[in-house]
RNA sequence: GCGCCUGUAGCUCAGCUGGAUAGAGCAGCGGCCUUCUAAGCCGCGGGCCGCAGGUUCGAACCCUGCCAGGCGCGCCA
């Protein structure tokens, strides 16, 4: 527990005992505590705490908010240490000002925990499996998956920094019509590459990369396969093609720093009879009908407008089948929580799968989507449309030699998931420091060079309780230790509602309010004593910068 | 037609789950480098929070109805 959250939960308990007392003095009457809150205002001069227990009382009183609100004050024990002064403001605030020095013990807590300052152990060590990106692995990742990448390796990690156990998962489609496809269209490649007439089907795939993955296929094999049998020769191209293309998806994803625990093969869920068990029990449980050929789930009993197709009228499973056993597997896997971060073109699909989930006994509860808006690329004020049929797309790996690591993953994940992402190509391509990255990146970077410079002129952090913290008076000192001290807040938030964009938020604030100290306050200064504060508040700025970078998977430079 | 998402400053977006005078970045204008990195700092201008109702002490946020844009509604995945 941090000193902020402390302090809330102290100042809140004091309330609520206050309340009860001026009930049982008769001067308010409640039946109930209602939820209040105690919040940080906005406007410093509120003091540093805020609560709304007043005026959430007010109604049940049958009092003005002001009166309960005097009615509570003059009850209230004032939780010592560290209250200055609490007054009742606007239309029945009660605002508590701490004392001036309230929120030095963070600094010691911060350097001593270091790595892991801002981390906590809210999850409780509770099993969660985030799959994210899951493309398909016939080409190459493009920008809608990069931003699943840079949103589910945040997520993943602001998981794992409040204590859940975490894997991440990417679920290889390797079975089914597109990899049908895919062998038709390497075949064609293939055929073509002899000089021999044969077409890319029209719902193929087009792109260039297949004749080259085919070149290579050729320089292993040659011409083995010309006049072999087309089934078999379409499953030596795919067998070829899938391994070059999933070992390129893992290299690109590494070279974004997204390492996956676990590639869950969509084959080895129909090879397991995985596929076939689900339809089973799904029919036992009542929820399977055959219309015109087909098997049918009934995806209506779970407020779904139509059933869904199971079965195909040929016998093959669907996608959605498949997927039903996949989910069943996580479940069976020992996953509390199950996250998947999908686009938005899947969102149909939510309500289905948690319906079949439900109707295999599972709480379709455990099973999270996030969903995110697609990614439009604009180039010269025009719309890019990408289309992995024409070849027609920018790659992850474009964009990473293009914009960098840090500043594509900063720039994914600093939108909301929700909103649609606009991406200028040509403003990422200016590599310009218009970029929000460089400015927090810029932050750490300054920092280091004040620590290197120290420690030529042989000046060292010093043991945080061995320095006078008192002398942190400066507005621009508080407001930074306070922005410190609010970093496991953050966290916690961020992991509670799957949002790493507030890391990014809370990135930026935190390097302003350190780039205004650094002009206000001269770290080396002529002082020895204030000097030493003064490190010491550098250093936990440092370390609470690196960490809140290190969750977004942006590097934090020592020099730039 | 039905469902999901979005609509906030000229542009791109935040707004901590209903709080006090709605905030950043970019763009514009004006200042600040002989001392720790000017990729920085300080200041100024800029808003019917899509529209209209409703809920309550209090609404950008919740409810209803419209309007606009995106996505989906396949025996594709």
């Amino acid at each position: 527990m941090n000193i902020i959250q402390e302090t809330k939960r102290r100042l809140a308990v004091a309330l609520g005992d206050a309340a009860a007392a001026a009930r049982a003095a008769g001067e308010i009457s409640f039946d109930e505590l209602p939820d209040f809150v105690i919040e940080a205002p906005r406007d410093k001069s509120h003091g540093d705490f805020a609560a709304n227990l007043a005026m959430l009382l007010a109604k049940q009183a049958r009092q003005s908010p002001r009166n309960v609100a005097a009615a509570l004050v003059r009850h209230l024990e004032i939780p010592q240490p560290g209250v200055a002064r609490i007054e009742v403001a606007g239309p029945g605030f009660i605002n508590f000002t701490l004392d001036q020095s309230w929120l030095l013990p963070v600094l010691p807590a911060v350097l001593a925990e270091d790595e892991h300052y801002g981390w906590s152990n809210i999850g409780q060590g509770v099993k969660v499996q985030v799959e994210f990106v899951s493309a398909n692995p016939t080409g190459l990742l493009h920008m809608g998956n990069a931003r699943g990448a840079a949103l589910g390796d945040s997520i993943a990690n602001l998981l794992t920094a409040t204590g859940y156990e975490v894997c991440r998962e990417f679920y290889i489609n390797d079975a089914g019509n597109q990899i049908e496809n895919f062998g038709l269209s390497l075949e064609a490649r293939y055929l073509q590459a002899f000089g021999q007439e044969a077409e890319v089907p029209p719902d193929g795939y087009h792109g260039e990369d297949l004749v080259a993955t085919v070149r290579h296929f050729i320089a292993r094999y040659g011409d083995k396969y010309l006049d072999a049998d087309p089934t078999l020769r379409r499953e030596m191209l795919v067998r070829f093609a899938l391994e070059e293309k999933l070992a390129a998806i893992r290299q690109v994803l590494e070279d974004f720093g997204v390492v996956y625990d676990v590639w869950f093969s969509e084959q080895y869920l129909h090879d397991s009879g995985a596929v076939a068990r689900a339809i089973t029990d799904l029919e036992k449980n009542g929820y399977i009908y055959e219309k015109d050929g087909a098997l049918w789930f009934k995806a209506s009993d779970f407020g779904e407008e139509k059933d869904e197709v199971l079965v195909r009228k040929n016998g093959l499973p669907t996608y959605f089948a498949a997927d039903i056993a996949y989910h069943r597997n996580k479940f069976e896997r020992g996953f509390q929580r199950v996250i998947n971060i999908w686009g938005a073109d899947h969102h149909g699909h939510v309500a289905r799968l948690k319906g079949a989930l439900q109707a295999l006994g599972y709480d379709p509860g455990r099973l999270e989507v996030v969903l995110m808006q697609l990614v439009r690329l604009y180039q010269g004020g025009e719309v890019l449309r990408m289309s992995k049929r024409t070849g027609h797309y920018v790659t992850l790996n474009e964009l990473i030699e293009e914009v960098g690591r840090d500043a594509a993953r900063y720039f994914f994940v600093m939108l909301k998931s929700d909103s649609h992402l606009e991406f200028d190509l040509d403003l990422a391509r200016s590599q310009s420091a218009d970029n929000p990255v460089y400015y927090v990146q810029y932050a750490h970077a300054r920092i280091c060079s004040i620590l290197r410079l120290a420690k030529e002129r042989g000046l060292a952090v010093p043991p945080a309780r061995e320095a006078n913290l008192d002398l942190l008076r400066e507005p621009a000192e508080v407001e930074l230790i306070k922005q410190v001290a609010s970093l496991p807040e953050t966290v916690a938030g961020a992991a509670l509602a799957l949002e790493p964009h507030r890391l990014t938020r809370f990135a930026h604030d935190l390097a302003s309010l350190f780039h205004s100290f650094y002009t206000t306050c001269r770290v080396l200064a002529d002082d020895p004593e204030l000097c030493q504060a003064r490190l010491v508040l550098v250093e936990a700025t440092r370390i609470t910068l690196r960490n809140v970078l290190y969750l977004l998977g942006v590097t934090a430079p020592e020099r730039m």
